[in-house]
DNA sequence: CCGGGCCTGCGG
DNA sequence: CCGCAGGCCCGG
């Protein structure tokens, strides 16, 4: 399930291995229909263009192309982006793109959540709904954020995972962000304190920054784009670990539901509020 | 704020 | 065979 430092890995070696590269064609397989494309543009408007840069907003890959074109990806569950499709999992290749020096970029997706859309810059905030977006976490000052939460009602994880509000958290950061911050995933945002607001958003800033650092979690689906696993799932201190000690208190870390997602937490270190 | 839908694979 | 995995959207 990639979430902002996944993407942002995607992003970064894109970036290094893609740009100034000129598309040949995009061709979709098997019956891939997750495809918007705007009116009066076409799959076929990108043969030719030249990728400028690559972008990351949230959780989409924006790829800005000449002409003011854009190709933007979002993987949702298990979409990938890689130089080479597997053996075995040809049948969940969706989409190719190919380049004019011979080498081609695949999108692949176990299921079919995953989508692409093609569209001028102009038309990007509201056909793929990055529009709806809230702020980039790394773009976010303490004072913004604190506009932003404080006086807020809700529940801390269900707040974290709402992207018109902060762009790019998902289930397994905002985990480990309840967790650094010390605060239950169900615990009320009305009941916090300034220090504790404070907390939560150095939380947010770290938990983002060590995920890029370690080039994204890989506990299911995720690879990058040379199918190399992230490393950061030997890192989590709550995510995934039900049953085992936490590593500060030594209690046993809990799982439960909250907001319809499995939700790792130790119940020492995070009271309830 | 919750739950269902979109999908498929996997584990109990 | 059923429930879970959890990205986002939508309707209630």
């Amino acid at each position: 399930m990639p979430e902002l430092p996944e993407v942002e890995t995607i992003v970064r070696e894109l970036r290094l291995d893609c740009s100034g590269k000129t598309i040949n064609r995009i061709v979709a397989y098997n019956g891939f229909d997750n495809c918007a494309v705007s009116s009066g543009c076409d799959f076929a408007d990108l043969e030719g263009r030249k990728i400028l840069d690559i972008q990351r907003r949230g959780k989409f890959i924006v790829l800005v192309l000449e002409n003011n074109l854009r190709l933007v990806i979002h993987l949702r569950m298990t979409g990938r982006v890689m130089w080479e499709t597997p053996n075995g999992r040809e049948k969940y290749l969706r989409a190719s793109i190919s380049f004019t020096d011979g080498s081609v970029l695949y999108f692949s997706d176990v299921r079919k959540f995953g989508k692409l859309w093609v569209c001028s810059v102009d038309d990007v905030p509201q056909v793929t709904g990055i529009g709806k977006l809230g702020p980039e976490p790394f773009e976010l000052s303490l004072e913004r954020f604190r506009a932003l939460f404080i006086n807020r009602k809700g529940g801390l994880k269900n707040v974290l995972l709402r992207q018109d509000i902060v762009a790019g958290i998902g289930n397994i950061y905002a985990d480990e962000i309840c967790f650094r911050s010390g605060i239950h995933p169900s615990g009320r945002l009305e009941k916090l304190k300034t220090a504790e607001i404070n907390r939560v958003y150095e939380s947010l800033i770290y938990c983002l920054e060590e995920g890029i650092k370690h080039c994204g979690v890989s506990v299911s689906d995720f690879v990058g784009t040379k199918g190399d696993l992230g490393k950061h799932q030997n890192y989590l201190k709550v995510y995934g670990r039900v049953g085992d000690k936490c590593y500060s208190c030594k209690n046993i870390i809990q799982k439960t539901r909250v907001a319809g997602r499995g939700t790792y937490y130790c119940g020492e270190c995070q009271k309830l509020k």
